[in-house]
DNA sequence: CAGAAAACTGAATGACCGTTCATTCACTCG
DNA sequence: CGAGTGAATGAACGGTCATTCAGTTTTCTG
């Protein structure tokens, strides 16, 4: 995930990058150009030029554009679990402070921004029709879930609320969560990260009065 | 909305049918082709051979395929938009069995249907590098936030409950509604409309509690 | 029923864009 | 320093698709 200058040469500004480098820096301006552009009106030349670089280079590395996007999309879920795990293994140890974290987390600027959230749900949108997008929607969302239920267990047990149904508040804080980041997506006049959280919590704190 | 062969003559399948009539059959068709091959891959050949009619068709009524986008979306937000004011209208006269309504239709049939969500979400997913489906989007979502907000203000004053703040619960419900509705885009195998109706009534219910 | 208007057709057009590949260039190593 | 390697370039190719339009069919009007 990290950029890296690898091996030998201590010259900065190589024409020549490394493999690893080069795919980063095609989906870092694949990422940019979808934000702006969206899925439809990317070309590959887009991406090209948004990479100062030629247009022959997208085929090089990625074989065809349609893999090009396949990866970008791995890209951002492979980075979106690497943050809610870090965030789940940096909180504190109890369920309500993981939990909090992962709040915390989903309205941060790290995986709460704008050009990030236009890209996801342009993947999204498309999933329907495109089983390979949507395979990879579908596993972050269920790996998502599945942890995010494991910590509604816990607290369930741990704080005795015996009227509440641990996967039920943990499907419906994910599905706010889609929401409110679709809400920022198209009115990011009205609705802001702050907002968005303090909703969040303030559905935490009506359901476990005790913990949040 | 409604299919009509109006005026002068009772003569059936009319060769050629009034404007409104063959706009709407237009809309029908893109909507199926989207739902079926997404935005980006539908093409106007696809929508005239869906609708049984030839190429030039399209341009004819909608002079262009972005405007035809357009129309369509605003097709699908109008008819949304009637079903709820339909809903609210003919539910109780109290403002938790107006929610129930809300979220009654808002599961049904009617409104959680697969291909118009597949479509809905296709507009959303473009909406960020599209101004005009962006509004579009938009104004649907802030009259139906308006409206339900109106309804948990009413609950809220009538039902006594000091510590909820309306708006709050209302953005809650509408996010997880939206939230909900693209669990079952993804993932219609897992999530129905039975249970995402489960889900809503469960957090009516715990912010609620008198009144579901 | 004639003539005009309107709806509709589908082949032709031209722009756009993904992909290919011969060539160039930077760098390494003997 | 010169040959070899593979990354990078960008012009050219070919396919796809929105749009146009001249011609055809249907409906309307008087």
């Amino acid at each position: 995930m990290a950029t890296v200058t690898p091996k030998t040469t201590a010259t900065l500004a190589k024409r020549t990058a490394s493999n690893q480098a080069r795919r980063e820096q095609l989906i870092r301006a694949t990422i940019k150009s979808i934000s702006k552009r969206g899925i439809t009106a990317t070309t590959i030349a887009d991406v090209a030029s948004e990479a100062s670089l030629s247009q022959g280079i997208v085929n090089l590395h990625f074989q065809s554009k349609e893999n090009l996007f396949v990866e970008t999309l791995r890209y951002l879920a492979d980075e979106y679990r690497s943050h809610w795990e870090r965030a789940v293994e940096d909180a504190g140890k109890t369920p309500a402070e993981k939990i909090k974290a992962l709040v915390d987390l989903d309205f941060s600027p790290k995986v709460c921004d704008s050009k990030k959230l236009a890209v996801w749900f342009a993947y999204l949108g498309a999933a329907k029709s495109r089983p390979t997008y949507r395979k990879l929607c579908l596993d972050r969302e269920l790996h998502y879930e599945a942890m995010l239920n494991q910590h509604f267990g816990d607290l369930v047990d741990e704080g005795g609320y015996k009227n509440v149904h641990a996967d039920k508040a943990g499907d419906s804080l994910s599905a706010m969560i889609s929401g409110l980041w679709l809400d920022i997506l198209i009115d990011p006049d009205r609705s802001d990260r702050k907002r968005a959280k303090a909703i969040c919590m303030d559905y935490l704190a009506t359901v476990f009065p005790n913990h949040f």
